[in-house]
DNA sequence: GCTCTTATTGGAAGCGCTTCCAACCGTTCC
DNA sequence: GGAACGGTTGGAAGCGCTTCCAATAAGAGC
């Protein structure tokens, strides 16, 4: 061969792989070698290369890369969206937030996706997605999570894939990660039961989101617990909207006797409870007190401040990458288990003991 | 050439376009031709090729597409991080819900990133995010849509940009999606004053968002042709915080003679700001009106919803989504003019006429 | 000193796709 | 009737990278 080339590296295009051989004098496999940490390498040789890679400014590319065989660092993150409804922001937007942080650190991407969720082709849908994009993981969200046949036709198609707060920690399957939600929805019911409320309205969410309905029982659990009589509680169905709440409120209150505390499936509900507790002349916590879930942003602006249980939502799509980003290259992600995170109650003024009748 | 060996086909791994060619027994540059919608192809091949791509489920393979050269389909949103705060959350859902839904139409793929703020490499860590991804463009929020310097590094960098809300509109760069700001603000001192105000607290924002400070300068210049006093207007520099509002609606109460109206920089600030009147048993609106800039979902959640300027959150995104989706494979993007969206004042509750003292 | 291992190294074969280009075909025009 | 022509078609050359494999260098053991 003759006198390595040095000149004509790059002529306005980026440096390729091979330019950093032929800078270094070095093979393009022993290139690759180093840039993968792959063994058998002397630290001549990568130093060498590592400084050719500085001077040229070299990054790889990673379509390339991806087609010859590497693994590809993508992972989607699919949200359901309903047709017209607002999304949930904070929801959506803090779980992304959790899983871009873990992307920053391993270099991973995170593509979003928002999947219509009404029509018939739904989960073909899906699975075209994540065929298509060739990615290396996929996060499923609520109520996704817990469509088992969906569940099952990717982990079929051979993906890596992790639910968040999957109804059922026990659903075989893919691995999740979510909040024990049985405990927490006792431990709201139990905080209420403490402060001496025994009359509590509950303003469910939709029935499909298994994880609320977790909630639900786990606060039933602890009224029977206590004791209560089987119409001690009143319950709705909503669908986790301010709407719910300002509908369904008068007709819990108007219960005979009332309730003194009302707890809503989500933190949007309970405003919408507070809100028609402003209009309906109540006094909140005084003549009602009222607890949710999840710990939104809003359960704190508003006034009073809401009682609620903080769901570490951004810990849970952030734990999840970690799952899909430690799978490795083949190695089986975790057992189908469901890592369950710690939850908090998290104490404002929005709850109180009942005022003495 | 042998009978074309219709078998063998696949076995177990995906099609690929040559499955397709032997299949349809034509040529592989003809089904990539089919594929891409390319010219000259007549209806027959078309259609045998179509029905292979359909009986073998083939779906292109984009990485190899675009190693191959054709154009990348990603599209990069950046949002900026302050390195604990949480994020404004709506804001960034909403912008993502809007470019995601473009996305869906147009086949595009959006991946989203969340740069830290601080640090001094700022730039060159967007620089390489944006060179490494290959992308297609680049969707820039708040505050970065406003770094002229890095604004003219992607540039450079042949990156189709389109900036959201950009604080000067004249500004020459690249092109951006907004609302006029300016005119928002006028319109929403003008509600006021038509309402009969003649004392008005503002709470700004950072100084670094050129947009809020628009804002604030159009309100100044209704309050300068009514011909108020110089110091009727009382402000105070907050950062778009709850905190801010909570932290400095004592402050703007104090003065005297005291504002019967106060405008908020963003939602969030007046819902801080809301929550100190009634800590400090104000009424609001009797006693003071209050209201803001964006109509997120909080500004009607509170407890007297709020009056605030509607700003196209979602369609800004997704024009900004289509602009680089039509500025085709090299076509310069739209001129470097900024499109400004329409705004409305969304008239609640928390606004009304002073009480007569 | 010489053969046998073992750690390194580079050549070459693709990964699946787009695109240039030469070949081909049925027309149109002189 | 033959030359020129524009619409079609398929072969082949890469895009930049990983990885298999043969080749070489360097120790190790006798």
């Amino acid at each position: 061969m003759a006198g390595q080339t040095l000149e004509g590296t790059s002529t306005g295009k980026r440096p390729t792989i091979d330019d950093v051989a032929r800078l270094s004098g070095v093979g393009r496999a022993t290139v690759s070698r180093v840039l993968n940490d792959g063994p058998n390498v002397s630290d001549k040789m990568r130093s060498r290369v590592l400084e050719a890679v500085e001077t040229l400014g070299y990054q790889v590319n990673l379509q390339a890369r991806f087609l010859a065989g590497g693994a590809n660092r993508t992972v989607l993150l699919i949200f359901s969206s309903d047709t017209e409804s607002e999304p949930n922001s904070y929801y959506q937007a803090a779980l992304e937030t959790g899983a871009l942080r873990v992307c920053a650190q391993t270099g991973f991407e995170l593509v979003t996706h928002s999947v219509v969720q009404s029509g018939a082709d739904v989960e073909t849908r899906i699975l075209h997605l994540v065929e298509e994009s060739r990615c290396r993981g996929v996060i499923l969200t609520p109520p996704f999570s817990d469509w088992s046949n969906l569940v099952r036709l990717l982990t079929e198609a051979g993906t890596a894939l992790v639910r968040i707060s999957p109804g059922s920690s026990e659903d075989p399957g893919a691995p999740g990660v979510g909040m024990d939600d049985e405990a927490a929805g006792f431990a709201l019911a139990r905080h209420l039961l403490d402060l001496g409320h025994r009359r509590v309205g509950f303003i469910q969410g939709l029935a499909e989101h298994l994880s609320a309905e977790r909630r639900f029982l786990g606060a039933m659990r602890a009224f029977k617990e206590e004791g209560l009589d089987e119409n001690a509680i009143v319950s709705r169905r909503g669908n986790f909207t301010f709407k719910s709440g300002t509908d369904l409120l008068p007709e819990l209150i108007a219960t005979d006797p009332r309730p003194t505390a009302i707890i809503c499936a989500n933190d949007d509900t309970a405003v919408g409870a507070l809100f028609a507790a402003h209009r309906d002349g109540l006094d909140v916590p005084r003549d009602l007190s009222i607890a949710s879930f999840d710990d939104t942003p809003v359960s704190a602006l508003v006034w009073p401040p809401l009682t609620t249980v903080h769901q570490p939502i951004q810990e849970m799509s952030a734990r999840a990458m970690q799952i899909i980003a430690g799978a490795g290259g083949s190695g089986g992600v975790a057992p189908q288990s469901c890592e369950l995170l710690p939850f908090t109650i998290v104490e404002r003024a929005s709850v109180a003991s009942p005022a003495r009748r």
